[in-house]
DNA sequence: TCAAATTCATTCGTATGCAAATGATATCAG
DNA sequence: CTGATATCATTTGCATACGAATGAATTTGA
């Protein structure tokens, strides 16, 4: 055995595990679970609006109507992503689009009356999601763990 | 005024913001956001491989060779969402599958040579990937939100 | 003013992610 | 042993998510 030997099982020895990568300690992947977590509890308390319709919906309730692209940065989907979302929910008559007046390269998004309803209706519930899916921690935990995770997004 | 009117001024002024739905206040909202961006910086630091592609090689390294479900079921993927990841990493010669001699339904897949270096080539900036992701946090405050995060996920 | 740069929206292609249905195989219970 | 169950994989359909390219409209700057 040589001396080169030695020193790796040495250094190897002192690192315990850190030479080793493990997926299921990385932010990334954790992250990304929870995420899954979170849609699941979502889909098992609103089966009829994804996360991101649902989004959509209460940005236009907060705000009022605004243009695709400013609803689109408000809930952070890109362009592509929040054209999809726009036509699912006027397909499903929750809101309606026109043409901007003055610039005509803007669409305007609205509620409709019937997404106005359908909102206030889910807000509750979005609660109860949020509630579900924070109810691992303490309420102190929760508290930490949203002002960490607003650092982090 | 009626007296449930002056109730109700008083109830709402006491609430503060507490009848206020808040979209990127909530947890669901944040975390999309947080996955988001560290799917960005992944992007940015490893260009041909996806999250989930990564975390695909990275837990074949750690385990060896397994049937598509059982890697599917550690790394949080349901069997169709797996099946289409294998299929890319085969079709570009990072794994290869194979049939279980003894249970016929299985497909078993393992790194190819050519995916056991990538990953090891990989696994230096997965780290840097994680330490970017988390660079917004104190140490400690990242010991603590992972503590928090893994509880939730 | 007017050409260049920017903004807004759309389209295309690729990659998750999941529910539901299906087929093949294996295991279990009576 | 065999019918009922369960498991593994595949396929289809739908919904994000984003990069890149495109076209229309607006704004900027020399």
């Amino acid at each position: 055995m040589s001396g080169e030997d030695n020193l790796l099982r040495l250094v190897e020895a002192e690192d315990g595990d850190e030479n080793n990568y493990h997926l299921q300690d990385q932010v990334g992947f954790i992250l990304r679970k929870a995420h899954q977590r979170h849609v699941s509890i979502f889909a098992s308390q609103i089966g009829d609006l994804t996360p991101p319709q649902f989004a959509a919906l209460a940005k236009l309730y907060d705000i009022g109507e605004t243009s695709q692209n400013q609803l689109g940065t408000l809930i952070a989907m890109d362009a592509a992503t929040v054209k999809g979302v726009i036509d699912r929910l006027k397909a499903r008559g929750l809101v309606e689009v026109s043409k901007h007046e003055v610039d005509k390269r803007r669409l305007l998004v609205n509620l409709t009356s019937e997404g106005r309803e359908a909102i206030e209706r889910l807000i509750p519930l979005a609660r109860a999601i949020t509630e579900e899916t924070l109810a691992p921690l303490t309420t102190k935990e929760a508290a930490t763990f949203l002002r960490l995770l607003a650092k982090l997004a």
